[in-house]
DNA sequence: GCGGATATTATTGTCAACAATTTTTCTTTC
DNA sequence: GAAAGAAAAATTGTTGACAATAATATCCGC
């Protein structure tokens, strides 16, 4: 009886499949960390860890773990085990320059169907942007700097061109927590601003341009000098 | 001590751990079954079926439906099972837009890398193409067709747009099984001998305009009329 | 004979125990 | 005391049985 009871109040707790939500909540949440920045390149995530932390089993843990090495935030290494994947010099240029081209044709298409009203919360956004960093909030100012370019990602309104946009931001993030300064986020925050005005003006060239700078600036202020991964040279060198 | 000699036969029959080509063989398969025509949108792909067909157990089959899953290629209804995915027009338009933007971003990279070597490789991948499409192979043609494509990315150097590319013209196969016509894969071959051309001469404005024709010409040639999904709309308008 | 409710069957989803592999710890030897 | 080797522990990978859900067949009343 008192165990019927208990069951009424788990069932009513989970308003929605308690199954299928909880999947996509693990994931959410170590997304959020990973691109947060508060689960570091390189650390190792222990299925039995993971178990404990969201109590959930280990299929499930194993399922949100491909999924994300899918994403490419976490790195599968067979019989090893899964780790916060760590982006090679070499990845991170490609991820930049697969962002500039999948940017600059969101921006193109967002210039033709912006409204008054998608630019006045744009406007708004880049307000709690700033905010953010006036307040010392790196993680806030961070998550909602990506999201800047996700809200135009869905002006632009392609789907599959918003999911390519997803991938690449949350993958920046995390190249960013590898190879990025103090300065990355700091500056380079009222450049969504000038690309605000230019889609205000319905200036597309403008607005891919200004994209573009925008996108080589944090890709310059990273710290990706070639050769970053020096002990695999070192193996390479000595081995002969 | 028979154990032992048959465990280094063993070791050495399979070059690489039998388990990890598994899986990746079950994915391929099903990938070129589902890319190459065979398998059509909306077929059901049971789970005991495929483990019979392939000789695995359930888990190997649901991890690479996982991922077929998370290539578009599959859809995953909860609960119900796995079925060949059937692109939505509007996902088909969205799909194209993308390649649109993706490609020209290859081939403008493609034209600053390519080599008289390369460009020697892809005449003769033209002639394979042609070939293909003079004996009335379709599957080969298809095929052959998506891997020119796939060979200018590589020219290009970025994995990341490679990797989208994959993705776009596995989608694309897909979108063509889906609502294709006969005339769609037989028009527009010798396309991609003025792409050729344009490469050739590193005339980058040309080999934007030109790929961009080429996969305009294929989505036109699509019956993409909106409203293909009848039964939705049926069902929207009987309900009130 | 037809529509609806119920029982049966088949299929998907989950879990826990077991096997295989890697990492760590502890000897042993020089 | 350090290096190599072996035993132990911990972790990942796999399998098969069980639970939950959806599809199908059967039965009953009209």
């Amino acid at each position: 009886m008192a165990q019927a009871r208990e069951k009424d109040v788990i069932d009513i707790a989970p308003p929605e499949g308690g199954k299928a939500v909880s999947d996509q909540l693990v994931f959410t949440r170590l997304h959020a960390a990973i691109v947060g920045h508060r689960l570091k390149p390189g650390t190792k995530l222990g299925e039995e860890a993971l178990c404990e932390v969201f109590g959930v089993s280990r299929a499930q843990i194993r399922r949100v773990l491909l999924n994300l090495a899918h994403a490419k935030l976490v790195e599968l290494r067979p019989n090893r085990g899964a780790y916060v994947a760590q982006p090679s010099v070499r990845e991170a240029r490609h991820v930049f320059e697969a962002r500039r081209a999948v940017e600059a044709a969101i921006v193109e298409r967002a210039v033709d169907r912006v409204t008054e009203d998608m630019i006045r919360e744009l406007a708004e956004h880049i307000g709690e942007e700033q905010a953010a960093h006036e307040r010392g909030d790196h993680s806030a100012a961070i998550r909602l700097s990506g999201a800047f370019h996700l809200r135009l990602a869905r002006i632009a309104g392609n789907e599959v061109l918003l999911a390519f946009l997803e991938e690449l931001v949350s993958r920046t993030s995390l190249i960013i927590a590898t190879y990025g300064t103090q300065s990355v986020s700091a500056c380079s925050h009222d450049d969504h601003e000038v690309i605000l005005q230019a889609l205000r003006a319905h200036d597309a060239a403008a607005a891919v341009s200004h994209m573009d700078h925008h996108l080589r600036f944090i890709e310059e202020h990273l710290q990706l000098i070639t050769g970053g991964e020096s002990d695999v040279d070192l193996k390479t060198i000595l081995s002969e």
